[in-house]
DNA sequence: TTGAAGTTTACATAATTGTTACAATTCACT
DNA sequence: AGTGAATTGTAACAATTATGTAAACTTCAA
């Protein structure tokens, strides 16, 4: 029986797979945790632990292969499954999405975009077509994305996740200011934009407050 | 002298603010910690002792009255202050950020946004014309902005972070991919959404080989 | 006016998370 | 080959964070 790792690791594991890919373009084939500690500004120990906890891919003596790590943490995020994802409402933001983010690279592949909007429907983005989202049960049930990215009003971002939920989809990356009800047998992360405004505006308020 | 608060407590309170704010939309005046507790999904001896950080809001044998605790926290997180902003990077994700995000209601106010492409520069995007980059200079001593958001390609995004820094810029929104290398006297937030991504794909695998 | 119900506050306890320390192992060099 | 320096893996410890609870206060109804 498998420990369930915990979430503040879970957490932490992109951040380390982002640092390794950077070592990779530099050219660097072997790193200590002492070395990377100081570069990502965390203890030693830390990663040593969070890297343990799914088994131990370091030699003793050497430190770890940064290919070889980067390969392996990959696999423990699951990256290699390229989930098929769905995209719904292409405003400002959801258009950026689209256009912007290396799904391939980060375990998904987007395969439909929806809107209602008469006047984006048929509009073209990157290599796919927004589709009008009343095609969504029909798409859904053909294609079976496992994912959803929902980028509509706030108003409506309930009901929609709601209905994607209703159609079998069980995985949503929020980027709505909403806060969806999560069900028990959803996953879910929110990108909250306004969130960290907010904590930003904190920060440098707290800051200033010690200054002067 | 005051002690300082965990960044765990931080982290949730625009989380409490958004759901204060919903409960003034839907007419609600008093709420008990208990009640909030149930809605948001945690428990109310931890929304009572976040509270409790910065003082007592509530009334005991009453509950915390909505409109006022949401303006305390407002307070709080300086939301009234209104910090100048400024914008690197009118690519995608800088042109929706800069349409679709409100400022005003999160203690910032959009002042500037710059980008160094001839096509870009001159451009409007809502009440703001896109700025050459190279007018950044001129225009933080003119303006001393508090805060830059970082919409640049991940390979600039240090060195633009740098140089705005010199300037006196001390707090920053990264979106860039890149990870940004903290200094001592600065205030940061990362949003980055290819994390969100590993992460969600990490769940949905973890969740797959549960079931299975 | 009084007492019961409800609620915060404040504090004690439990759980989680992070750090320290060190034994076991490996590498590099002579 | 042998030795010392480097480095991981892991167990014990410390700190932080979350939860549970008793005491004090407020409201409200009889």
């Amino acid at each position: 029986m498998e420990k369930p790792v915990s979430s503040s690791v879970i957490k932490r594991l992109p951040r380390y797979y982002r640092y390794l890919g950077e070592l990779i373009t530099l050219g660097i084939e072997r790193i200590s945790s002492k070395e990377l500690s100081q570069r990502m500004g965390i203890t030693a120990s830390q990663i040593r632990q969070d890297l343990n906890c799914f088994g131990g891919f370091g030699q003793q003596g050497y430190g770890y292969n940064v290919e070889y790590l980067y390969g392996e943490i990959a696999k423990i995020l699951g990256l290699n499954f390229k989930y098929k994802a769905i995209l719904v409402g292409v405003g400002n933001i959801g258009h950026a999405l689209t256009r912007n983010t290396n799904f391939e690279k980060r375990g998904f592949n987007l395969v439909g975009i929806f809107d209602t909007d008469p006047q984006k429907i048929g509009m073209k983005v990157q290599d796919l077509t927004v589709l009008d989202y009343k095609e969504v049960k029909s798409f859904i049930e053909a294609e079976a994305p496992t994912m959803a990215i929902l980028s509509v009003p706030r108003a409506v971002a309930n009901q929609v996740a709601n209905e994607l939920y209703d159609l079998g989809i069980k995985a949503f990356l929020n980027f709505s200011y909403a806060e969806l009800s999560k069900k028990e047998d959803t996953v879910l992360e929110n990108i909250h934009l306004g969130d960290s405004l907010m904590r930003l505006c904190y920060k440098i308020s707290e800051k200033n407050k010690n200054e002067v």
